[in-house]
RNA sequence: GUGGCUGUAGCUCAAUCGGUUAGAGCGCCGGACUGUGGCUCCGGAGGUUGGGGGUUCAAUUCCCCUCAGCCACCCCA
């Protein structure tokens, strides 16, 4: 095929889009629930916004050229970056906290695979100027109150919820994990769910090859899932906060404290949390946190912040298992049928008529018999027919016909312009 | 970026041992049916068999390359 889309790039069908319309719509629909206004930014920014972050892979994966006046830029791979530039100026002046969400068509150029391809759309939620864990329990409970607005329930969604305070206190008291090495063994934990062979490859690298000390952080990891007695320590005050209030919510049924859930981004600083399906059969759904440190990085402006970012794609996954194949609801309510050549007019001022009062209407763009136009009706989702002839023209009047009970009325043309229900 | 599997009509699939004009169902368009739809019947459009090369008298079929999709790595904003 010559014509198609770029490899990861979607041509979204009118049944795609009325997915999109229908995450998009519970998206903002939660975010009003939650009290967060919605901000937008320009999708093409320098380069340098993204390198300004230390540490980052994504800077091999953005789309990046120079443009005609000779600047280095990208398609934006994340909102973030965006976000924090526009708290930062206009920090002094906004009351906090800050609760923004915005909707953002985000690009990375990598390999594709189901759930992940080179552009989506991703809900980000924000929290800006509150380090206090109820923060931290309201954006994780409107991510958890979109899974339930979409029909989702915690044996079919869950949260899995950690602090990486807690990790961090750990390694340090018990191993001797210092800072500089700890981002490398929270990454080498992060794979022990998948291959725990792998994660203590990658634990054992990060403390330099000491064998002993990365034996007994893997012992740790395998009691990571369990998460009683880390609960108990002092650093996860927080967390059991943040859990407690989810508790409160109402929504504790879905939520699991999980050490294994450490996030590969090194800039997450306290709690982590990322939602799955039950069955973990896709990759995860969203995922976000704490990252206190960022917006002073990036925007120079010292304010804590927790967020999180979920797609578009994994999730219209996850209600296409459920519900099968999106479909399109038609716009047609009402289609305008006509007799013969000479009822056009009457048939064109009926339907601005009731076009004029909101109704969606269609009527046949040529000449056609009037079966034919009753069939395209019909197959448009139309509920009812409206027939004009010669007859009904000459009584001021046309004929109103329900496509599901096939029952008639003659109605006057007067009353199609007023106020007449269908 | 690495490896494995798969590519036939818009969709789901067929095509004997490699065999001559690549078929079917659904969908789409038209007709039967110029004042009444969903059913039925008839007809039509739609394919460089993903693309390129090779072997062969002959390739959808066998081989190589390439592109795309899926899966697993890598990574996950």
């Amino acid at each position: 095929m010559s014509l198609s889309a770029l490899p990861g790039f979607r041509d979204v069908f009118p049944e795609a889009l009325a997915r999109r319309r229908q995450i998009f719509g519970v998206w903002r629909e939660v975010a009003k629930r939650y009290g967060f206004e919605e901000y937008d930014g320009p999708p093409l920014e320098a380069t340098d916004l993204y390198t300004r972050k230390s540490g980052d892979e994504i800077v091999g994966q953005l789309y990046r050229f120079e443009d005609k006046g000779g600047r280095d830029v990208a398609l934006r791979p994340e909102m973030t970056p965006t976000l924090a530039r526009m708290v930062a100026q206009r920090a002094s002046a906004l009351r906090k906290p800050i609760r923004w969400f915005s909707i953002p068509q985000l690009f990375r150029y990598e390999r594709q695979q189901r759930g992940r391809l080179r552009e989506h759309f991703q809900l980000n939620m924000d929290i800006i100027g509150e380090a206090g864990p109820l923060a931290d329990a309201e954006v994780i409970g409107a991510a958890v109150d979109i899974l339930r607005g979409l029909g989702f329930g915690p044996s079919e969604v869950r949260a899995r919820v950690s602090d990486r305070r807690v990790l961090a206190e750990l390694l340090g008291a018990e191993f001797g994990v210092g800072a500089e090495e700890l981002h490398g063994v929270l990454a080498g934990l992060d794979k022990f769910d998948k291959s725990p062979e792998a994660a203590a490859e990658a634990v054992q690298q990060a403390l330099a090859g000491d064998a002993q000390r990365a034996q007994a952080v893997m012992d740790l990891a395998g009691r990571l899932g369990e998460p009683g007695e880390l609960l108990g320590r002092g650093a996860a005050a927080p967390l059991r906060e943040c859990v407690d209030a989810l508790g409160a919510m109402g929504l504790g049924a879905f939520v699991d404290v999980d050490f294994r859930i450490v996030r590969g981004l090194a800039y997450y600083t306290g709690i982590v949390f990322e939602l799955f399906d039950a069955g973990r059969s896709l990759r995860a759904i969203c995922g976000g946190g704490r990252y206190d440190a960022l917006l002073k990085q990036i925007g120079g402006v010292d304010l804590p912040m927790v967020g999180f970012g979920m797609g578009d794609v994994v999730l219209g996954e996850l209600i296409a298992d459920r519900d099968g194949p999106p479909v399109a609801a038609s716009p047609v309510q009402v289609f305008v049928a006509t007799v013969g050549e000479d009822d056009r007019a009457a048939a064109l001022a009926l339907a601005h008529a009731l076009r004029e009062r909101g109704i969606g209407v269609e009527f046949a763009l040529k000449k056609q018999a009037l079966g034919k136009q009753l069939e395209l009706a019909a197959s448009r989702g139309a509920t009812h027919a409206v027939v004009i002839g010669p007859d009904e023209r000459a009584a001021r009047q046309a004929v109103v016909r329900s496509l599901a009970t096939k029952t008639e009325t003659r109605v006057g043309l007067d009353a199609l312009a007023g106020d007449y229900a269908f």
